[in-house]
DNA sequence: GCGAACCGCTACTTTCGTCGGGGGTAGCCG
DNA sequence: CGGCTACCCCCGACGAAAGTAGCGGTTCGC
């Protein structure tokens, strides 16, 4: 599998050093370039053809909702992933219709924002937290359309059993105690660890551990 | 191997219960008893022999200090793990003098309270992260003094290496990567790992990582 | 020189994670 | 209605990774 490609775009030296040292972190992450501004960004795009770009909304000159919607606009354009100091509503929305594919905070953790990246890489979406429980309060409304309910599904969204699973291995209990607990095989255990790695678009049940507790599951 | 024996010494019955619970999560820990003041706890020692028992300092009647201090007198007494919601220098130094193992924080996460217990059944210590820190500084001024020094290492105390290790587990990394990193061979990573797992306490790598996410090591 | 501690390694056992598949339920459609 | 699709939950088997046990080599203080 060769390294999924990754441009930065933000309007700070320094915030964009700092993201450049997280990518680097993961082998299987390329950063193939970084730009300023949204115009910067779309010229930096159609030179180095990343898979990913991690997008800041407030820069000068061309901001980042208008990059994105132009990205968007491409065909076989790069997956955005709105990258932002403020969780505001007006953001959010908007970030999703111009067409991000991801909302994130720039307070997240390195390694959920290395997760957030692999998951939208394989054309999944993410958001943090907050946006996801802003999202579903704005859905509530509605909440029989099915439509609008598998949308939000897709995007984080764990089984019952998953999420029991999920826990379990955020305890830091081996497959076997798993089972012994929840009542299924070691066997099944293991089929709802993959399907959590898949869904977080983590490696190893240590990541997957280490996101349980970044988003609160567990104490 | 047998499960290691815990008695819980606290005067208020919610938190007793709430330490029970996170004790009874554990498969290799049993509670053998309850008490709510000092002069409870010795009499409750004295008919369920515990290896390890979890003392809260400020309790009406006997306090812990006192508890403590006539526990290590005993021949073949349990190992004292105290428990306070304040970290006042006083009672950390006047704790350790009284004979405890260990000194930590209530608001500690219970994956570690589990950890110290095991670490200190096994003879060995545990302080919380900041008492570890303020201790260190009370050495500071005679840091020359090998004696203290390797007293102090017994304690939390990895070597470089086990802490780059430490903090490669904590990023998800397999063994295959860190080897690469950290140039040596996975084997060897693995013997690292392992040391990790007995000076923590832990049973697997996920535990590992976790710790490594609670002691403020990684974002 | 001897013991203690650290680092590194090989060889072996145990646990993980993947692959493929069976059985059940619910919606969709001709 | 049957047939199709899409999940979800469950499982056995097998290669890959993690973890254990044990052994050389080095350094450093006694």
């Amino acid at each position: 599998m060769t390294a999924t490609r990754v441009l930065i775009v933000d309007d700070e030296q320094l915030v964009r050093a700092g993201l450049r040292m997280i990518l680097q972190s993961a082998a299987d992450l390329e950063v193939v370039g970084e730009a300023g501004d949204g115009a910067q960004a779309l010229r930096a795009v159609a030179e180095h053809r990343p898979d990913v770009v991690l997008m800041d909304i407030r820069m000068p000159g061309t901001d980042g909702l208008t990059a994105t919607r132009q990205l968007a606009d491409l065909a076989n354009g790069p997956k955005v992933l709105v990258l932002t100091t403020f969780d505001l509503d007006d953001y959010v929305f908007r970030a999703l219709q111009a067409g991000a594919s991801g909302f994130l905070l720039k307070d997240t953790p390195p390694l959920e924002l290395l997760n957030a990246v692999r998951v939208i890489a394989a054309g999944e979406a993410m958001l943090a937290p907050t946006v996801t429980r802003r999202l579903i309060t704005h859905y509530a409304a509605d909440s029989r359309d099915r439509r609008k309910q598998t949308a939000l599904h897709r995007l984080t969204a764990l089984t019952d059993r998953e999420s029991e699973v999920l826990v379990a291995v955020g305890r830091g209990w081996p497959n076997a105690q798993i089972g012994r607990e929840l009542y299924m095989s070691e066997a099944t255990v293991k089929a709802h660890v993959s399907k959590l790695l898949e869904k977080t678009g983590s490696t190893n049940r240590v990541q997957v551990a280490i996101l349980a507790h970044e988003a609160g599951l567990l104490g």
